[in-house]
DNA sequence: CAGTGGTCTAGACCACTTT
DNA sequence: AAGTGGTCTAGACCACTGG
């Protein structure tokens, strides 16, 4: 097991609070010297997990007033690394498959660099489709190296939470994200998925995900349709 | 003079060693430990420094490696929240004046929620373009509130760095950044800003920017034609 | 093996907000 | 004046990388 980060046990105790309403918006989290007393930790440890939180939309940070519980997010979340069901938060997430995981060949064309040892291992892809309250809102192709992931293909399915699973069964962690945004208009193959007309303007975001494991880089490219929720983020200074 | 943070300095230092082509590509920075030797400053002030590289592209961490100097974007890193200057990095930008500073009221659907004092104290909008190489990329317009900003109007004329004239004349620093985005077709006026034709599908970017004066945000909304040069931005676990 | 960045501690002072 | 988050110090141990 890879033992948990402090800051990472209290980032899910606080987000697991906001989510079942023990801290409504509005509300002002325990101060980060409280949360340092009461784990027995650091306050920079606090710091740490507090920083998730805000990343998340969680909470706001005031000077001389504390960490806030902020509102639900209109858009989703997505533009930050953490998976798409964390990012999504608080609205009610449906997942459909489209392609579970299958061995081939990287395509010719990959939006990323590969180096030689990556594109000589072969790729492991999957796809599929996310919906929120029966809105087709994003469709995601995977591609991961097929190289010391054993028995990947055999075990994961497309409905399972792909972070989670990647943790428990092979103790590898998402760390960082490079991504890069274009506006298109939806292809024959985009709008069949998103239940779209062909043309219709989508974002289209090619991913790079860095892993704990050195050399390890994963791969997504998603279509979404941002009719009804924009996708979001926000960045602060220290984070 | 509002004294600048250490890690302000060693960022501002190392960022221009980068530019100026004393570190290239591939290159490692001085070790943190290293780093915070020579500054004779805490290692977690040079991390904080380092993690500011990062998210603006341009270093990369790799854990027993260190620092690596990264390879300059295809894409516009003005995701993240520092200026688009610091975003476009490494290109060549020039700004178009669109309209000047004016004081108007705030549009009636304004695409973020005001509180009633910023509401009452009316707005300041200003509008330019941005290319890069001779192509269109960005229409951007501007809000802020006319309050507390004297002569803004007068003094400030939309070639200059916007935040840099906030830092200069205020005192007024931008700490954090919240944004949506979505696809859209683009509209006539669009089109005509960006010199290409109605319906392209273009980015919209609504963001809310936070400062160091409390309760003082300002807003842009970002038209980008993302033909030629994609949105990019990156986020890691620790910053 | 020495060196790197990642996590963490136990303090300190500051600017800011509220009482 | 008391409490908050922001900055900062001066250490420590760890997992990982490279020679």
């Amino acid at each position: 097991m890879p033992s948990r980060h402090q800051y990472h046990v209290l980032h899910d105790h606080l987000k697991r609070d906001i989510m079942k309403g023990r801290y409504s918006v509005g509300d002002v989290l325990p101060s980060e010297h409280e949360l340092a007393a009461q784990y027995d930790i650091a306050r920079s440890t606090v710091r740490n997990a507090l920083a998730s939180l805000q990343r998340e939309g969680y909470i706001e940070k005031k000077r001389g007033k504390g960490s806030i519980v902020a509102a639900a997010r209109r858009a989703l979340g997505i533009l930050n690394y953490e998976g798409f069901s964390a990012s999504a938060g608080r609205s009610s997430v449906q997942t459909k498959s489209v392609e579970e995981p299958k061995v081939a060949a990287w395509p010719a064309d990959f939006y990323f660099e590969l180096d030689a040892a990556t594109q000589a291992s072969g790729c492991i892809r999957f796809s599929r489709v996310r919906m929120i309250d029966h809105d087709y809102v994003m469709w995601e192709t995977s591609y991961l190296p097929n190289q010391n992931l054993p028995r990947f293909v055999q075990l994961y399915r497309t409905k399972q939470s792909f972070f989670g699973f990647l943790a428990r069964q092979y103790h590898l962690e998402v760390t960082g994200m490079r991504q890069e945004i274009k506006a298109m208009a939806a292809t024959a193959t985009v709008a069949k998925h998103l239940k779209l007309k062909s043309g219709t303007p989508i974002l289209v975001i090619h991913r790079q995900y860095s892993t704990n494991r050195q050399g390890l880089h994963m791969y997504s490219t998603l279509y979404c349709n941002t009719n009804k929720y924009a996708m979001s983020n926000e960045t602060n200074k220290n984070h």
